[in-house]
DNA sequence: ATAAAGTCTCCCCAGGAGTGGAGAATCACG
DNA sequence: CGTGATTCTCCACTCCTGGGGAGACTTTAT
């Protein structure tokens, strides 16, 4: 006969020390529903899966790739209904590519401005006027 | 004999009509020593001289090539002193390219792993095991 | 049984550059 | 003089990912 109803399950503090992550990033993630907790102990501890250590490499995973944890539990959401998330892994890959594309467009037009500037830069100008800054005009 | 201890200079409402910027971002920028006025009303209204315009240009210009109004507040306090600010604009903006090229280069090896992983992806997958998206093996 | 360690909830704080609103006072125009 | 527009101060809130700590409670170890 199985045991029935009884949750088992590790305590955030044993889950913080297996996963390498600070029990208060846990409860928050727990907050935002990407960590659910199997349930509560009868005086209220958290009680997590060993696949809750799964679920947090992935989630750091793709931290580091640069989603947040918004779109990181939009994944999550489709893994948890059963389904494989790595079309919706995909895309959010993909606009995340975008974006960094973006940014360094932007950032390689920044850095050709002061480029720029700092070519022609006289650190020691002529007092012009009413500018506050000769080198630049203003 | 000029009129002594009469203070005239544009209220806030004008000086935002003519820079562009709204009331609350001029305030804001009072506020951190960015802007001082040269007084206030009877009635305790700010009130900013035509130097004003010229010093917010100055701003827009710094923020544009990406420096904190911190950073832009040590210049300007250069400048009140009397001096030139232009040494101290060249400093910071040479940091600011340090700083844009520490950015490009994450974002690019960023942008490598992100296209590594892509190039192999694939978008249905058989299931395995315990992983949550076997594309990225975790 | 008691002390120590772990966990709970709740609230405040960070950074950076503002934005929004409430309520009161002031100014400008007719 | 009245009324609407402008301005004042003060407070809270935004985004994002948590960190710090208080005070109460539960669990574990001796």
């Amino acid at each position: 006969m199985a045991a029935v109803g009884i949750k088992t399950g590790m305590k955030i503090g044993v889950l913080a020390g297996r996963s390498g992550l600070p029990v208060k990033t846990l409860r928050y993630y727990e907050d935002l529903g990407l960590l659910p907790a199997i349930g509560r102990s009868e005086g209220g501890y958290r009680l997590f899966a060993e696949e809750s250590l799964r679920r947090l490499e992935f989630i750091r995973r793709l931290k580091t790739l640069g989603l947040s944890l918004e779109e990181i539990q939009g994944c999550l959401v489709v893994h948890d209904a059963g389904d494989l998330p790595c079309a919706d892994i995909q895309i959010q890959l993909e606009r995340q590519i975008g974006r960094i594309d973006a940014q360094i467009e932007e950032l390689g037009q920044l850095r050709q401005e002061l480029h720029g500037l700092l070519a022609g830069w006289q650190s020691d100008p002529a007092k012009e006027g009413d500018v506050i800054c000769p080198n630049l005009r203003v």
